[in-house]
RNA sequence: GCACCCGUAGCUCAGCUGGAUAGAGCGCUGCCCUCCGAAGGCAGAGGCCAGAGGUUCGAAUCCUCUCGGGUGCGCCA
């Protein structure tokens, strides 16, 4: 149930009724007429911009248009009010029941908000993706909870979501982590060791070197690396993506998938992947012009196998294959995809960090070359995280030991408040974190603000039913809502109105953050609402001794919690239920 | 040098497949509350949407260029 796609279509069977007398030309393009909230309320609830797009086609003027669909619009009952405006804007007020309407909808059917705009079809949302070389630290963070919203909030729009994580278990970095954790191992049977540049140094590894021991014995020591880099790598690599997995956990992430890179060797699907670009024409051996303006110290040319990623819009060809052979990181990542578009999805996204937005590119290129262009990749990146303590910068340092975890976070300030205040920034925009802000329990906290209209609508449920008065959902939703006709009252039934109409415009642009703005902005009316009650009575939600009124007030700020509660869900935070 | 992202109130940021007089929070100014719905409330000031062209009924939004900030740029993932 969508209000504004419901006037929509009768503006839409308007212009038909004209066509049908003549008024209007036949075969005319309606796909650009709109319907939605005019910027200044006063306007009006609704705006149709119809007879301006139908115009000049129609080779009419906007206002005679507009006036001839002003009068049919005013004959339906749902309208009380349509006037033409301005250059030829078509303003229309709903009748009061509509908004009651609504609010009846929010209360009795589950599904409210929920969008079919996904028609079932199949998208693969991959995210995190983090090397399993260490524990997730905030940027991963960001990513996490970005994607994570944006798989529910696609799920909500009718999508079927897959989450999906990718491992870079395949390249040098592992072998690194293995090397790392043998050290880690040799420090457990109590040898010295040294740490050389490239090897990562961090605690983590202690209890896999500890683990190693106990598994291994000291059957390693002594032994040249041939003899234990495969097997400690497995061991490391698995070690990792354990913990990794319990940071998501801790976050409330759970993926449906775990991709290996490393189990693409040796399958020939790498292989099999460059294979059908190669029929396409799009693979071939070439040398590459050097960036210009900063050379590379060791730049020489050198031929290496390329993917024609230029013919989809890329800048420059991209190397598959290194010039020794073996293939780039590009490679099994062009297979990867590949496989995902394989795996029959209909949309694929990816959510990177910011820090490679030059690969967003090639990637596109591979996969609509490998799709025949039919499936659709949308690559989004998040921008830097910068934290914050009191105020201050926050600096963060390897080697300083100042490194904050996704972990270091979540145990702070609680799942809840990272991943709301993770979404008060849109994605492409930096976000600062600060561990006293994000905690802090005042209106100037987004978080705490949204969380406290929840909990202040079920504080007064409580006190309704203390006073002996049915508040349950089904009975809300069959009381008689006429009374609420306060403009503050329909002002808050405006907004739940315009949620679903939000969910489609979040999951079309795949931007989540909507979400999070639009429960601030809900969140307000209803505090200001709550707000009004101080000097008017009338305005109160427990109506001493009229339980009809009360049930109507009640109705209303229910229903706004209820929308809160699925936005939030959507977001993966949990409403709360009271504040403390 | 090239590519991508960004530039909106003093500050931090929203702004719907292009819509009317560009919004919010903080800060600032003024008023109100100080037992009972105040972990405050109400109101106000504050803008050449970085700049210049273009597209059209209409541009913060799309195109081109300039300026300013961030990120990245063959055999690292």
């Amino acid at each position: 149930m969508n209000l504004f796609t419901d006037i929509r279509t009768l503006v839409l069977s308007c212009l038909d009724t004209m066509v049908a007398d003549g008024r209007l030309p036949e075969g005319l393009d309606t796909s650009n007429v709109s319907v939605e909230p005019p910027r200044d309320a006063g306007h009006g609830d609704m705006a149709t911009n119809a007879a301006m797009v139908l115009a000049k086609p129609a080779g009419l003027k906007p206002r005679d248009i507009a006036d001839g669909l002003a009068g049919l619009l005013a004959d339906d009952p749902r309208i009380s009010e349509a006037t033409v405006a301005g250059p030829g804007f078509l303003n229309m007020r709903l009748d009061a029941g509509q908004w009651q309407g609504v609010v009846k909808t929010a209360l009795s059917d589950e599904r409210f908000g929920q969008s079919s705009l996904g028609q079932g079809r199949k998208v693969n949302v991959e995210y995190v993706s983090a090397n399993p070389t260490g524990p997730l630290h905030v940027g991963h963070t960001r990513g996490a909870v970005f994607g994570d919203a944006l798989a529910s909030l696609l799920a909500y729009a009718g999508w079927d979501v897959t989450r999906e994580y990718y491992i870079n278990d395949g390249g040098a970095q592992v072998d690194v982590l293995a090397r790392s954790a043998y050290l880690r191992y040799q420090e457990a049977h109590d040898l010295s060791v040294d740490w050389p540049d490239g090897t990562y140094p961090g605690d983590y590894l202690i209890e896999v070197g500890e683990a190693l021991k106990e598994k291994y014995g000291d059957s390693l020591l002594d032994k040249g690396e041939q003899f234990w880099l495969a097997e400690i790598r497995e061991f490391a690599t698995e070690a990792m993506m354990d913990m990794i997995r319990a940071d998501l956990k801790l976050l409330g992430v759970e993926m449906d998938v775990f991709s290996s890179e490393k189990a693409l060797y040796g399958t020939g699907r790498i292989e099999g992947a460059i294979e059908t670009l190669k029929q396409k024409g799009l693979i071939y051996r070439g040398t590459l012009e050097p960036p210009k303006g900063k050379l590379p110290e060791d730049w020489e040319p050198r031929e290496q196998v390329l993917f024609k990623s230029t013919e989809y819009g890329d800048d420059v060809d991209r190397p598959v294959a290194k010039s020794d052979g073996s293939w780039t990181y590009f490679a099994p990542d062009i297979a990867y995809h590949y496989d995902k578009v394989t795996r029959g999805f209909d949309a694929l996204i990816d959510v990177f960090g910011a820090d490679h937005g030059g690969y967003v590119k090639r990637m596109k290129a591979a996969v609509s070359a490998l799709s025949d262009e039919k499936v659709p990749l949308d690559i989004k990146l998040t921008q830097l995280v910068k934290l914050y303590k009191n105020g201050e910068p926050f600096k963060m340092s390897k080697r300083a030991g100042t490194f904050v975890t996704l972990r270091d976070v979540v145990e702070q300030v609680g799942p809840d408040v990272t991943r709301f205040h993770m979404l008060t920034r849109k994605n492409d925009a930096p976000l600062d974190f600060d561990f006293d802000k994000v905690t802090e329990q005042s209106k100037d906290n987004p978080v705490f603000y949204v969380q406290y209209a929840h909990a202040r609508v079920n504080s007064v449920l409580r006190k309704a039913t203390e006073a002996g008065v049915d508040v349950a959902d089904a009975t809300l939703a069959g009381a008689d809502l006429s009374g609420l006709t306060h403009e503050a009252e329909l002002k808050l039934a405006k907004s739940i109105a315009e949620w679903p109409r939000l969910v489609e415009i979040a999951a079309r642009t795949n931007e989540p953050h909507r979400i999070a703005f639009y429960l601030y902005d809900l969140a307000s009316d209803l505090h200001s609402l709550w707000n009004r009650g101080n000097d008017d009575v009338s305005l109160r939600f427990l109506q001493e001794g009229d339980t009809a009124a009360t049930q109507a007030k009640i109705a209303l700020i229910r229903a706004a919690a209820i929308v809160i509660s699925h936005g939030l869900g959507i977001l993966g935070v949990t409403p709360a239920d009271e504040m403390r």
